[in-house]
DNA sequence: GATTTGGTTAGTCATATGGCTAACTATCTG
DNA sequence: CAGATAGTTAGCCATATGACTAACCAAATC
């Protein structure tokens, strides 16, 4: 993985990183805590927070022996943003498509009938 | 993988691919069309195609020796509502923390205080 | 100060992913 | 029909990913 748009998309392909995800939208939690309701081995858990960590959409720190980890603004509104645009994008054209159907617009010159 | 929402988010986590949506949302394109930009063998690029067919975000059909491919509208639209329902979860939080902050508010229990 | 607790590092393993070439099929076009 | 065009299938390779165990370190706690 390469950027940072790559390692967000990627990053939320998985299920209990998804569910980190949705835990820590409720308020900050140690390591320990966010582990407790995943079946898995506690070494790979946290391979998944440094992914997760990677990809901007969580911070974490050390407080003692316990790491706390909160969740980042940023990527979720960006990538919310990148889906919303192309999907705008497809609805206009929809749209566009519609009103040629109806025989109220030039057809467009040279794009696929869909 | 397994399910839906976890293919929807790995297609999406790959560059070209990604390119691929962008570009169809203006327009259904041919295989070949699409394949075009992209410096890479055509039969990995197939394999991408297929990858965001599995995952729900395009469709196609084969009409003589050409297969015309389409964007798909639901899944983009579902996982932007996912994204936002995340975000706003996260961003009420946020003003619940600020109105505590200003003392307008009640404690929140047994929850950190970010 | 010994022990538990919370996390970390290192190393292994199986499968998935993204790239390639070679060879093949099916449809147009000249 | 011969050849070009548009995809497709098969098979290979390197790297990435997700899971594990074992061993380890550092901060509480008894």
């Amino acid at each position: 993985m390469t950027n940072q748009i790559d390692r967000f998309f990627s990053a939320l392909s998985d299920p209990t990183r998804r569910a980190v995800i949705e835990r820590l939208t409720r308020g900050s939690a140690p390591v320990s805590e966010l582990h407790a309701p995943h079946d898995i081995a506690l070494p790979t858990f946290l391979r998944h927070l440094r992914v997760l960590e990677d990809a901007g959409l969580v911070r974490s720190e050390k407080k003692g022996r316990i790491r706390t980890v909160h969740i980042e603004a940023g990527p979720l509104a960006e990538a919310e943003d990148w889906l919303r645009r192309q999907r705008r994008i497809w609805e206009a054209r929809l749209d566009r498509l519609g009103a040629l159907a109806e025989g109220l617009e030039e057809p467009l010159k040279q794009e696929e009938t869909e």
